[in-house]
DNA sequence: CCTACCGATCGGTAGG
DNA sequence: CCTACCGATCGGTAGG
């Protein structure tokens, strides 16, 4: 048994926010969770509030990086939307606590802290507008979809794979991921465009 | 000043957990919003469990409604899918908290109430796989989708559009139902299927 | 629907 | 990281 880290704590916060919420956790709780009591966890963290701001900040930080990654590796823009949902497919499932976190709880947090993950939210949205608007420069993408809208739409279908996706059923991670490309890609209906 | 009916603090009860979450809601809240105490609360309702349950119920019920309708009314299965999409938009932007307290609010209710409206849940569901399978064997549906998958997508777009959409903003509801109806119908990309 | 409470639990602190 | 607390707030009740 050996003392626990900051991060030990924030990861163990993190499975507890993303399961029964940020008012739905309480210090002892998480003390619970940790083996210490609750009131230990002050000497490593300021309040309940930064464990907060901390998780959100980590899974913020998990889809930045994924968004960039995408840009780096992509070659035109669906090669690039096509990396965009692995690497969001990637995120929420490798890191399931803090992307719930993420996605669920920022409107608990302070005013401040919420206005600069929301503006962290937008950048990423801008990212998949701004390679859909590639697209439909380039002509790969149809000129009647509304970019913005659409960026929605994909994101919406991302955001929500982790309430249903069960990691050890019989769809692979990469079977979803190719599914779900072909789906905004190609739409349900048959006949010519 | 009449005195409150049981609907009306449900219908406060709901927008106070469409907002704040059940846990981050208190009776005393509750009765703040209602211009009473919160042990007042008492006197019309079992408990806050109680009421969650009631507003959760009448989330359910909304969608069961909109889902029976578009059944009846839609001729074939693309016109159908297109009335369960408008359908979905209506219930979500005419019943917010509602809507959303039951998107959102689920993993707080008791065992055996949360498992009937997950069975809820997964009728709805089953509506769209249903519209999609009738759609393939008719072949206005692509054969190569998976019927629950599609479902999944779609709805996902859908209990999304709460958190985004602004009913005072330039684009109509009937807008953001074409919309999406035509990049579900159609997808993204240029070119020949 | 209010008065007047109840025991339990909350986030958090002082001092070690 | 524990001991020993703090005042505030929680869901809920008895009696009117």
């Amino acid at each position: 048994m050996t003392r626990l880290t900051r991060d030990d704590i924030i990861s163990s916060a993190g499975r507890r926010f993303a399961t029964y919420g940020y008012h739905g956790t309480s210090m002892r709780d998480l003390g619970d969770d940790l083996g210490i009591l609750g009131s230990s966890i002050y000497a490593h963290v300021g309040g309940k509030q930064e464990l907060l701001i901390a998780v959100v900040d980590r899974g913020a930080a998990f889809f930045a990086e994924s968004a960039q990654l995408a840009k780096r590796d992509g070659s035109g823009a669906l090669d690039t939307l096509q990396r965009l949902i692995a690497g969001h497919i990637d995120v929420v499932l490798d890191h399931r606590s803090e992307a719930r976190t993420y996605l669920a709880e920022v409107p608990f947090l302070d005013d401040a802290d919420r206005r600069s993950i929301l503006d962290a939210r937008d950048a990423y949205e801008d990212v998949f507008v701004g390679v859909i608007e590639e697209g439909i420069d380039g002509g790969s993408i149809g000129a009647h979809n509304d970019a913005r809208l659409s960026a929605i739409y994909v994101l919406s279908i991302l955001n929500a794979i982790d309430r249903w996706y069960d990691e050890s059923g019989r769809l692979t991670r990469e079977e979803l991921a190719t599914d779900m490309y072909t789906f905004v890609c190609t739409g349900l209906c048959r006949g010519p465009r």
